[in-house]
DNA sequence: GGACCGAAAGGACGGATGTCCTATTCGCCG
DNA sequence: CGGCGAATAGGACATCCGTCCTTTCGGTCC
């Protein structure tokens, strides 16, 4: 990890994730930039985070890691989002594992410059309560989904996430997840599982699969399966 | 449900709630005083809040239905916690069911008034901070526990919860959950899998069982059990 | 006391999943 | 080209768990 001090190119990376005005100009001047490649851990379970993180670049995966020595993908954090909210208001130690998935750059502000400058920012307290809201939705969906479906409904739910917009290209969109164990990963199962599920779906004709790759050729069918429900 | 206006009796509840000097004094002037009977529902999933409830007395269940007809406790919330900040942010419906557990009494605040006096007011912002960060960990625990640990564990953890302050009255504690069914739900299992679970742990001497009574007989196995993991 | 109801307890059976293991395939490196 | 590691596929088997059904039991209301 290279931490550097730039407070114009923080104020570039503030403007473009859209958060300009968020932050008072002295936070912005007090941020670091801090750059991660990939899979280098920006904080582990149960360590003291110091501040608050802005994802500027790249995209983080957060995760939990029980005292089980089992684990599971909460969610991805792209763009505009902030780490370390959580743990702001309480001072506790971080809850979840959070790493790089591939290079990402951060921004970091140190909790006595948060308290100083941002405590009484509204911008500021507006944006983290965005994030925390989405935090809750998100982990309430993913929750109840992991618990209440079977395995074969939630892929269905993941892939339609995953789909382009509609009317794109027809019912033959093609996907790619980065890989399927971390597709397991995130879908609260184990690889095996999420295999015999997909051969399923291969099975009755909803997907293909080849080399990996799998392909989507009957999107209705898919939407029935997913019983109407997103993940996001 | 009852709906009443009494500025006075609000900002009483608020005192006692520990809330004095959260809200202005323009928004507890404006606070409804509504009053729900035991299982009566305050939102279902779907429908649009209005506004920000404060749970001012009692206690509420919160819980998800999917699409599916199952359902899942999420989480029960009691006094000060603030229902309806999730949605407040992005002005969706209600994400999840909300139903009181026991006669409750909630102030209400539309919406209206909450971006006019408070979207500038930084103690209210805290105070939505605080709460939402308060849901997040507890959904993401929940969550992942649910996910990781067999059910045996997941009743060790939330016997262990619900056990008084250690130093109490030795190893003999007396349990009583509302009733078995409830705790079914909210560990995410059902009433036969906590069932079968809590007969395990009779046979192995961690519990002991009568008429429907719990009582720990070995906390420090049960704590061994829990693997060293607490619900709150 | 007897009918009756909701909660508690548990038997039976099948489906969903996890763990362990074994091929197979693809891409990369020597 | 041959080797090798990572990712993909899938067989075998044991468990965990959910659904369905019965039996008790305590308490309530006639």
């Amino acid at each position: 990890m290279e931490i550097a001090r730039d407070a114009e190119a923080a104020a570039r990376l503030l403007a473009e994730a859209g958060l300009g005005g968020v932050f008072r100009p002295e936070s912005v001047a007090a941020m670091e930039l801090r750059t991660y490649a990939d899979k280098e851990k920006v904080c582990g379970r149960g360590e003291e985070l110091g501040g608050i993180y802005v994802v500027a670049a790249g995209r983080l995966k957060i995760y939990t890691v029980m005292p089980n020595g089992k684990s599971m993908l909460l969610r991805y954090s792209s763009v505009p989002m902030l780490i370390g909210d959580v743990e702001w208001s309480t001072s506790s130690p971080a809850c979840n594992t959070v790493e790089a998935s591939g290079p990402a750059t951060l921004l970091f502000l140190g909790r006595a410059k948060v308290t100083a400058y941002e405590m009484n920012h509204p911008p500021f307290l507006h944006f983290m309560i965005r994030n925390l809201s989405h935090k809750v939705s998100t982990l309430g969906i993913g929750a109840s989904t992991n618990l209440l479906y079977p395995t074969e409904n939630r892929i269905a739910s993941y892939l339609l996430t995953l789909l382009p917009a509609d009317g794109g290209g027809g019912p033959d969109e093609e996907i790619r997840a980065t890989n399927l164990m971390e597709m397991a990963e995130l879908l609260g199962t184990s690889y095996r599982q999420l295999n015999r599920a997909l051969k399923r779906l291969v099975d009755i004709g909803v997907l293909s699969r080849a080399r990996g790759r799998l392909a989507v050729l009957d999107e209705a069918r898919l939407r029935e399966l997913a019983d109407n429900h997103r993940y996001t």
